[in-house]
DNA sequence: CGACTAATTCGAGAATTTTCGAAATAGGGT
DNA sequence: ACCCTATTTCGAAAATTCTCGAATTAGTCG
């Protein structure tokens, strides 16, 4: 069920430090962040930020890859894009939404 | 801190019951639906009910509005769409995100 | 192989969330 | 004014989350 997906990852974006950490992957682009990097930007404990990541690597929103040997955290920017998609979904079914849609006129 | 405010909305928006109940407002657009169709329609306790749809006011997602004997409630969607953009804001900005940045080729 | 660094897992306590039923409140119509 | 229905507030139990430090694992480089 595409809801309970969705709802997973919005509680995933829906804490502070997560969706802090979030943004500065997102920020970061291709490039990605080490963990260790995002450690010290974060300013909290690297058990905490472990366990933060593996919460958004668990919804799909971030992916991680080895470059020797520190591990490279990267935006997952498909999946945030469907994301959106869903909330935007329904939307501006009604007017009142976007200036795209129906015009409803002012 | 605008960070705060959208990781409120998000962590609203993050449970199953509360998107559930979000997503039933933006699709009935203007119109909006009475408290007793959402809980009827959503099949909680009222009281149940009452809580999530406090929270999705609170973070300004829900409007109410009174009428008659009953509440009308509606998606607020200038809020989600704001929320929106937070999220996409920062994105694209390394592209691989859109077809619409840089194309930095394959 | 040995040692060193990077990162995760374990264990645990405090705080928050989720859910419900019962009781209280609110507002309107008769 | 009175009652009736719609909704919220109260109180409370079970589950989950968030955070940390200590210990462990993973992987690389010499």
């Amino acid at each position: 069920m595409k809801l309970e997906q969705a709802a997973k990852q919005l509680e995933a974006l829906g804490n502070p430090t997560r969706l802090n950490l979030y943004r500065t992957l997102v920020r970061a682009g291709e490039t990605g962040r080490p963990v260790g990097y995002l450690q010290e930007t974060l300013g909290i404990a690297a058990s905490t930020l472990s366990h933060h990541l593996h919460r958004l690597i668990l919804t799909g929103l971030v992916t991680q890859e080895r470059q020797a040997t520190t591990l490279i955290c990267r935006a997952n920017y498909p999946v945030m894009n469907d994301l959106l998609g869903f909330l935007a979904d329904e939307c501006c079914a009604d007017a009142a939404c976007g200036p795209a849609v129906g015009e409803a006129a002012a």
